[in-house]
Order: structure tokens, then C-alpha cells, then sequence
DNA sequence: CCGCTCATGTAACTGGTTACATGATTTA
DNA sequence: TAAATCATGTAACCAGTTACATGAGCGG
């Protein structure tokens, strides 16, 4: 059973080969999601991983001066990734994402009223200020015709606008409480 | 600077002081989020830290027969707690959450157009009878009268559903792509 | 020639996972 | 009395993190 890394890195490698690791790591490097780091130290053993389970395969190039290994995905690889694809997903995948700022929000009681409003004043303004990063890139990936690859753009537009609203309901909410606290005092 | 599980607990404990290092585990246990796995073997480890540094304490209890140790928040802890909910929040809190679907989705065109919309309606079904669960918490939790829980509650509500929204949305786009390339043909 | 990017790693650390283990108490 | 739950742990494993390190090629 590979791990999430493993499995994306397969992807990508699939998606870009014959690719260099050092382009797979620029993938992860240059994505807009934070999840993971894309450090060397995660992706280099991660190929090789990949390499010794007989999912990639690689050869030496030197084509351009530079010296380097060229990866593509073997037809085991291939299979493990529809593996990966195919339905019944892991519960991990079709339940419920992590969310850092739910968490938080469970906790919120902790800071005094005043503080609450800035707190999620502060992750709106942030969320929205990416949602414009986002719609660019997906506007671009639009352009390009792969409609995977514009589709994953469109899930991340809508699961930001999702918080963004639903931090709206929060502040509403909140307010609503101050005010009958306020009232009722 | 704490680990998110050592955060959480810290969260978890600190609302339910005093409460016993297994009824924080069973917090995440019956949590309808799958990220963490509220493992014994994370939890107890977990605890024992913050207490290390002193953001929580504990006191033998022995009341109801049972032998346990009841744990509270330390003013460190709750300070803690504070600067963790405060403005400004880390890139991973405010920036965009992982989604294992959409990953997945980045690398659908693995699978043959068939097993595509397979693999979507699988997710879109699993997630929507996911969505009921969540509703009918969400419900008691807003009976419950406590407004944090009841806006998780709507968050993970809210996520859900722009997920599922996007899955017809995915089918969609690839219904029209399959239909472009077959009157082209 | 200086700095950036390409390209590939290694080393130490640590936190979370699974699995194992124990014993008391409640409930069917 | 058997099973489930309460309650608390330990041990082995391993993947991902940060930080360090090297060297070639290229653009200003």
C-alpha cells in the first residue's frame, strides 16, 4: 500500500514522463496547496520507492550536458494508479476533509468576543486574497484544454469560496449572539 | 510551537476540563472526520507532552472506584490556546486544504472514459450519505445550544456540499468533452 | 563573476501509525 | 459469565520534516 505522497508522485510522474524527480518536485513546490512541502528529502526517496517497486523506471540522460534520470511510469505503475482511482474509494477520500480553520473555529470560545470577529475577519481577507490567486491559475488552466487539470482548479475555487461563506455565517452567527447577550443584559 | 494533535488536544482537553486523557481520545474517535485516528499510541504520548510543558495538569481521581487522571488546562495552556486562534494564522490554516478527490481527479485520465464517471458517481454517492450524517449532527448540535459546535458543524456541511456540487459539475464537463470528441469523430 | 535555477542527494529527528497488552467495570 | 467499554499504556516502524551539502549551467 503506497502513501498519498507516493501515489501523487506516481501521478505526476505518469502525467509528465519521461520527467526528472527534480520536475516532480517542482510540481509539489509550485502548487498552491501548502499540504505538502515538497523538501527533497520527501520526494527523492519517495521515487525511489517508486523505482524499487518496480512502478517507474528511469534512465540515464545527458542529452542537454546536464546528467540526469528521465522516469516514466511502468505498466505496473499504470495499473497501480487505476487501482488507486478506481471505486470503492478509502474512506479517507470520500468522507470529510481536514480542515485546520474548523478546528480552530471549535475552540474560538477561548478568545474574548472582540478577538473572535478579528480572527475570522483575518482568515476571510486571507482566503479571499487566495481565491484571486486561484482564479487565475484556473483561468490559465482553462486555456490549456485539460479538462482534468481545469476541474481540479474549479474543486479548489469552490471549496475556498465554500469557507469564505461559511465564514460569513460565522460572523453573522456570532453577531447575532452578542446581540442577544446585549439585549438581554 | 505545537503539533495541529497537539493543539487540538490541548483545545479538546481545555473544553472539557476536567475530563480524563481517554475521554479526549474518544473525542476523536467519534469524530466524523477520518484525519486523525485517535489511536491510543498518539493521544497518550500527546498528552504526557503538553503536561511535560505545562500546559495542562493533572490530578489522581479515584471518586467513582475507577483510578484515572483528570486533566485541566494551565493558564500556560489557555494562553496557548490563544496564540494559536490568533491572528495572524499560519499558510496551512488560511490558505487551501487538501482533498484527496481532487488529487485524484488530477490524474482521472488514467482510467478509460467509462471508469471515469464510475469513479465519480462512486464519490458523489458515498459523500452525499456522508452529507445525512453530518445534517443530523449538525442538528443536535444546534439544539445543543453551543454556537462553535453548531458553525463546525455547518462547515463541514457546507464542504461537503460544494464537493458534491463540484462532482456534477465534473461529470458534466466530461460528459460534453466525451460528446465533443464523439460527433467529431 | 555572482546569483539563480537545475539536479540530486544525505542525516538527524520526531510524530503518528498499527499492533500488542493489561486490568477493572459495566451491561446483556 | 461473556462481551463491551473504560482506562492506560508500550514497542516497532516509517514516512515526512528541516537542514545541510554539492556541483553544473545559465543569465545579467
Amino acid at each position: 500500500m503506497l502513501t498519498d505522497l507516493e501515489q501523487t508522485v506516481l501521478g505526476v510522474v505518469w502525467l509528465n514522463q519521461p520527467c526528472t524527480a527534480y520536475r516532480v518536485r517542482k510540481v509539489f513546490l509550485d502548487s498552491l496547496s501548502s499540504h505538502w512541502s515538497g523538501s527533497a528529502g520527501a520526494i527523492y526517496p519517495a521515487v525511489r520507492r517508486l523505482e524499487r517497486d518496480g512502478l517507474v523506471r528511469s534512465a540515464a540522460r545527458r542529452a542537454d550536458g546536464r546528467a540526469s534520470r528521465l522516469y516514466r511510469a511502468t505498466e505496473r505503475g499504470l495499473r497501480q494508479l487505476r487501482a488507486w482511482l478506481r471505486p470503492p474509494l478509502p474512506d479517507a477520500a470520500a468522507l470529510m476533509n481536514y480542515d485546520p480553520l474548523r478546528v480552530r473555529l471549535r475552540f474560538l470560545a477561548a478568545l474574548p468576543p472582540e478577538e473572535r470577529r478579528a480572527m475570522i475577519a483575518d482568515a476571510r481577507q486571507r482566503l479571499a486574497a487566495h481565491l484571486e490567486r486561484i482564479d487565475l491559475q484556473t483561468r490559465a488552466d482553462q486555456a490549456s484544454g485539460d479538462a482534468f487539470r481545469y476541474l481540479v482548479g474549479r474543486g479548489a475555487q469552490r471549496s475556498v469560496e465554500a469557507q469564505v461563506a461559511w465564514l460569513d455565517e460565522a460572523a453573522c452567527v456570532l453577531e447575532q449572539e452578542a446581540s442577544r447577550r446585549g439585549d438581554g443584559a
